[in-house]
RNA sequence: GCCCUCGUAGUUAAACGGAUAGAACACGGGUUUUCUAAACCUGUAAUCGAGGUUCGAUUCCUCGCGAGGGCACCA
């Protein structure tokens, strides 16, 4: 990619390294292809370092403003990366960075105590594109879900589908379970109810919402297999858990964390966090090297005791990435309504992605930071999906497709050297960004940054299209534009496809 | 009380310490005998407040104000 030879470039001429330069996309018009600010940053001029930088990629590169370094890709390298985007088609974006080392994608996680509700949704488009950015990125990235399908929460369904005094969830599904479980016992009555909510609740509604988890993890399984105590005692032989006033702690202030916290509590039942040290273990000795998890913010004062057990268990800290997403609020009537599966007010995904549309539904949780509180008003969300961001996208497409169909193009060659029009050349510009997003958000897992790429890229296609009559009396410039066009929606489906979304041939 | 996250146009929101704060929706004005007007062009409009660090701060630090979350032998 050519942002790496800029950073080669720039090391040849300075005594800078890797991680202090800073190659970036300039905001403004003019202002070139590529920018660094690595002058202002060793405060030299940027005029000296300019001097010695030499390559044939670039039109020119020159020192501007307070002290950055521009480049300018030639006319010659864009054209030619027609050729390469047609070449590659479905597999253009695709990195070796990842070198097929093994991650796992854990997100949702929901206990099958009822249905998918909204804040399910936003961790859960998120995990989904993040595991096809890092298979683009040349990982091997699984999606799993971790089933607890064992424990004080299942106890507790029990109850509820019986009715007694323990009940503690609400809801329509509540009363349908009633009326397909009998029986006294909350323990066998909750795992009955588990099961069917997994497999008639929650698993139809991932299918909905297109995911394809490879992996459905039962916590009940890490007991059954005695892997839990088996990791229990590694803790105890370790000396790193200790007897407490009945209870059995670990040891996690050794690793960073507030307080020791519960494995075993008094009464001799597990916590879970006894299952997740347990379950950790099992994802690592799994051959993943890296483990991912998307968390609501609600469960945030986990991390330091899931870091704590990975590095009691002698892994690094540094496999393990949480994102921590903010907590989406339910708005109506301008009024917050606090959202729970105990008092029957949430909303389910289903009803949104029934009221709006699955491509509207993904988008509208993709393009917001995991750092946002996001409120969600159905009423506004119904209103707005008319003029999503995503219909805007999937225009472009489809009015590539039409020009496609109406040329009938042929395999020939894409004479893109005849590619010269300054419209031409900036939708290439972009084209040929699709490698540098997948690198970019395989690293920081910024999903927002594809939807806005995408959008990026069919505002440049709209206004390309606005400028450049593709069919036209010329055949050879008909020609080559019309191996634009095909390269534009190669990488524009190409997008939507990592964002899970779908590229309509027609609206 | 302590800890984490957030505060940007009317609304939803973007911006690894950089150039003129980039968009979308809404609102105002314009564009079609020509490949899809779900488009294009154009106007109004924004960094919560006060200090500090820096050549340069939406970004980092301190304090204040406001919102959400976390501080269990809960899940």
């Amino acid at each position: 990619m050519i942002r790496q030879e800029i950073i080669k470039l720039i090391q040849k001429a300075t005594s800078a390294s890797e991680d202090e330069i800073k190659v970036t996309y300039p905001e403004g018009e003019g202002f070139g292809d590529y920018t660094t600010n690595i002058a202002l940053r060793l405060k030299k001029p940027a005029n000296e370092i300019v001097g010695r930088l030499r390559a044939d990629l670039f039109e020119k590169i020159e020192a501007a403003g307070p002290g950055f370094i521009n480049f300018f890709l030639s006319k010659e390298y864009l054209q030619k990366q027609v050729d390469v985007i047609l070449k590659q088609k479905e597999s253009f974006g695709k990195l070796r960075i990842g070198r097929g080392q093994k991650v796992n994608v854990e997100f949702i996680s929901a206990n099958p105590t009822g249905p998918l509700t909204l804040g399910n949704g936003r961790g859960g488009f998120c995990g989904d594109v993040l595991a096809n950015v890092l298979n683009k990125a040349g990982f091997e990235a699984k999606r799993e879900y971790y089933i607890n399908d064992t424990g004080e929460q299942v106890k507790k369904l029990g109850h509820s589908v019986i009715g007694d005094s323990e009940a503690v969830y609400r809801g329509q599904y509540i009363e349908e379970l009633k009326k397909t479980i009998k029986g006294s016992d909350p323990e066998k009555v909750g795992e009955s109810a588990a099961k069917i909510v997994l497999q008639e609740m929650i698993k139809p509604q991932v299918l909905k919402m297109k995911i394809k988890f490879d992996i459905w993890f039962s916590e009940k399984i890490l007991y059954q297999k005695k892997e839990v105590a088996a990791v229990l005692d590694i803790l105890k032989k370790e000396n790193l858990s200790y007897e407490s006033e009945g209870a059995l702690w670990f040891k996690s202030t050794q690793f960073g964390d507030d307080k020791d916290r519960v494995l075993v509590k008094a009464g001799g039942e597990e916590t879970y966090l006894a299952s997740d040290v347990a379950y950790l273990k099992n994802k690592f000795t799994r051959g993943f090297k890296k483990l991912i998890f998307f968390w609501g913010a609600d469960h945030y004062g986990y991390v330091a005791r899931i870091l704590a057990a990975a590095e009691a268990l002698g892994y690094d800290k540094k496999q393990i990435d949480i994102i921590v997403m903010q907590l989406v609020r339910l708005i109506r009537e301008g009024k917050e309504i606090r959202m729970s599966k105990r008092t029957g007010t949430y909303v389910t995904l289903d009803e949104l992605i029934d009221e709006v549309g699955l491509d509207v539904v993904r988008f509208f949780f993709l393009t917001k930071s995991p750092d946002t509180h996001l409120n969600f008003d159905l009423a506004l969300a119904k209103e707005q999906s008319e003029n999503n961001p995503v219909y805007y996208i999937q225009y472009a497409h489809a009015r590539i497709c039409s020009i496609l169909r109406k040329a009938k193009m042929k395999e020939a060659e894409p004479l893109s050297n005849l590619l010269e029009h300054p419209m031409e050349l900036k939708l290439i510009r972009r084209l040929m960004r699709l490698p540098e997003i997948v690198e970019d958000t395989a690293q920081d897992f910024q999903i927002q940054r594809l939807p806005q790429y995408a959008v990026d890229l069919a505002t440049v296609f709209h206004q390309f299209y606005r400028d450049c009559r593709v069919i036209s009396e010329d055949k050879n410039l008909t020609q080559a534009r019309l191996s634009l066009v095909l390269a534009t929606k190669i990488v524009l489906k190409n997008t939507l496809s990592l964002m899970g979304i779908s590229a309509p041939e027609k609206m």
